[in-house]
DNA sequence: CGGGATGTTGATGGCAGTCAAGCTCGGTGG
DNA sequence: CCACCGAGCTTGACTGCCATCAACATCCCG
């Protein structure tokens, strides 16, 4: 997993557990399960009962929504410590995909209910978190109503720099993009062509490098990036 | 106010107050300050400190972003009864005008969120609406996201024709629309002449009927209008 | 009744979606 | 070890939707 060190208030709409060590936490451990998920792998189908949720204890996941026509939206991707699921709900709203081979602490929704309902310091974080996710999932409607392709990728970059850009050999910020052109098309509302396209002209510019095929980035001049964002 | 029964699970992000008589709403109503906002009069500013939250007691507000050139995006709508606000932040994320004349029950913010930490079954009736509101919020990327804009227009108006719509003398269901063209089309985002454009074609096509100035519509036909949400 | 705000309609251009062909890289097997 | 193969990525050509600019219509309010 390239995706560790997360930034809890960053833009990917996550939910990341409070670091408690209490009887509390030693309840809901007695309720978990842990489970391994493929590449791949369904943990949650929209449209079917809503019958459990997890946190994320290793891996990656995308919690996507689809139109009858079959195209795809991420509306949030998930990382270790992140909560995943809906709850108060009978039905899922959203599926929910390992993109790499992911660990979950599974809960049964109910008794992750109950717990929260019989735990309230825990709600209180829990309140937290989710409310900071609201407020990441309203800042993406900005990107997705208004944002012209270009900004969007590369206000995607800047977040995927702030949250796992780590300096290189040669002392220039770098990661690995840890998902498919085809992911970050529908995270940010486009296609694989025109996320292909803007990445070249960023490159073309000289902001960024790309290698390994398109998979890792290396960020030459963040300030041109970020002069991206302001669209002419 | 047209906008008055609406189904607290609908679309537009809303957070309805838990009807409860207790004393717990007692200590609240300690709290409250009303307060009447004017047409376009701003109850939060984006990026100022965030010391006051509230409750619709009557009329209608947006709660908008904006990008650095200045275009606007409706990140949600407001009516009777809605949480205003966003907790747990020490500057505020968005903005939120009042689109009417507008009645708030307004509480600074630290004392709301000290009321929900000392009030649990409060809290878990917020966490209730707060779950549903990022569901709503995270619906809406699908079609900020992915859908054409005759298909969020189509899907706007049976919104609002669930939400609003009454049969009218003549038994067909009717509406009032609430805001102007421009804050459609800052909700769909979109731009004002592509939302008259596509609303003329579904009066085209025998969908609706258009009266007052655009502003109040009729809907003859549900069932084209909701053929136009799939997109050919 | 006049003027400003709001909504509609028309003309045009550009961005991005679609279809299609070629490229790159990693993996596999001979 | 190398040739092949396929998935994923890039690039090109074309098209169409929608943003923009502009003119006109309509409504509302004093």
């Amino acid at each position: 997993m390239t995706l560790k060190h997360r930034d809890p208030d960053g833009p990917f709409n996550g939910l990341i557990v409070p670091a408690q060590d209490t009887a509390e936490l030693f309840f809901l451990k007695n309720i978990e399960r842990r489970q391994i998920y493929p590449v791949g792998g369904i943990v949650i189908w929209a449209g079917f009962p809503n019958i459990l949720c997890a946190h994320v204890v290793a891996g990656n996941l995308k919690m996507t929504a689809s139109t009858l026509e079959g195209r795809e939206q991420i509306v949030s991707l998930l990382f270790a410590g992140d909560f995943v699921g809906q709850i108060f709900t009978e039905e899922s709203r959203f599926t929910v995909t390992a993109l790499v081979e992911t660990e979950l602490s599974l809960y049964d929704r109910a008794s992750f209910e109950y717990f929260l309902d019989t735990h309230p310091a825990y709600a209180h974080g829990f309140l937290r978190r989710i409310s900071a996710s609201l407020g990441d999932a309203r800042a993406r409607m900005l990107t997705l109503g208004q944002c012209d392709a270009h900004v969007r990728i590369a206000a995607f970059l800047i977040d995927l720099l702030d949250r796992v850009g780590l300096p290189d050999t040669a002392g220039l910020d770098h990661f690995e993009i840890p998902f498919s052109r085809g992911d970050m098309a529908d995270y940010l509302g486009t296609t694989i062509e025109t996320v292909s396209r803007h990445l070249t002209s960023l490159k073309g510019i000289g902001a960024i490098e790309l290698m390994k095929g398109g998979r890792s980035v290396a960020v030459l001049d963040r300030h041109l990036l970020e002069e991206a964002l302001l669209q002419p």
